[in-house]
DNA sequence: GCCTTATTCAACTATTTGGTTGAATATGAC
DNA sequence: GTCATATTCAACCAAATAGTTGAATAAGGC
């Protein structure tokens, strides 16, 4: 598992890992500023920062004796490019598509669907 | 970490079971056709599907004594809309802030990077 | 130097994970 | 029914993970 995008899924799969990146994604913060609204040590969540720093999804730099912390989009757009090979199955996907048929072949007796909006 | 998107990040943080996922992006399968070109047991590979079904990532079916393997989209469509809120952080991004700097300040004796296209 | 604050390190524990092997189950062919 | 094929189950093992606690390190205030 010793591919980035394995170690960007890897760290992503935690919650507390992940309302870290969304604090951080509002403003730098240092870890005790992040840790403080957990219900966990403050030793726990430095490790949570390192593991999303491993996997290059967060940077820290020091000022005084604070760590600041900050969020590093590269691998979360690395995420975005992966996920480009599975698009097309809801851009125009196969449900959409069943959602066309039922329009042109609505069930007896019920209304046919509204077309979904496409987002964008 | 019982949560759906946990699920999720989890199940794609292995590069087997992205390779299963990318070879149902091409065709259904079943799990003896999946598992061949793996250098590892067939067990193996079934218990990988197993992860990827309980994300809700792969469906099976029976045809007969196989289990056919499908692709299932909507944990990966929630991927992409956790995303959304990153987004802002590579699309007209801070490094590429960086880059219209670059052009407007030129470093001495070195030409003036091209910009970027924007893809899309 | 000494105290306080911020953070990490080290050691330990419990749980999960990714793999193995061999037995069990299910289906179709004969 | 018997055989062969496809797949899973069960038991096991090694390594990784998420947490704990207590000691160590680093920086600033005095």
């Amino acid at each position: 598992m010793t591919d980035a995008l394995s170690q960007t899924f890897a760290a992503l799969a935690d919650p507390t890992r992940r309302a870290l990146l969304a604090r951080l994604s509002k403003r730098v913060e240092s870890v005790g500023e992040l840790a403080r609204p957990f219900d966990m040590s403050l030793a726990a969540v430095s490790k949570h920062l390192q593991v999303l720093e491993r996997a290059g999804l967060v940077s820290r730099s020091k000022d005084a004796q604070w760590r600041v912390c900050q969020l590093e989009p590269k691998p979360l757009r690395e995420v975005d490019g992966w996920l480009d090979a599975y698009r097309r199955f809801w851009d125009r996907s196969l449900d959409e598509m069943a959602v066309v048929i039922a329009t042109l072949h609505p069930p007896a007796g019920k209304p046919a669907p509204k077309r979904k909006k496409r987002k964008s």
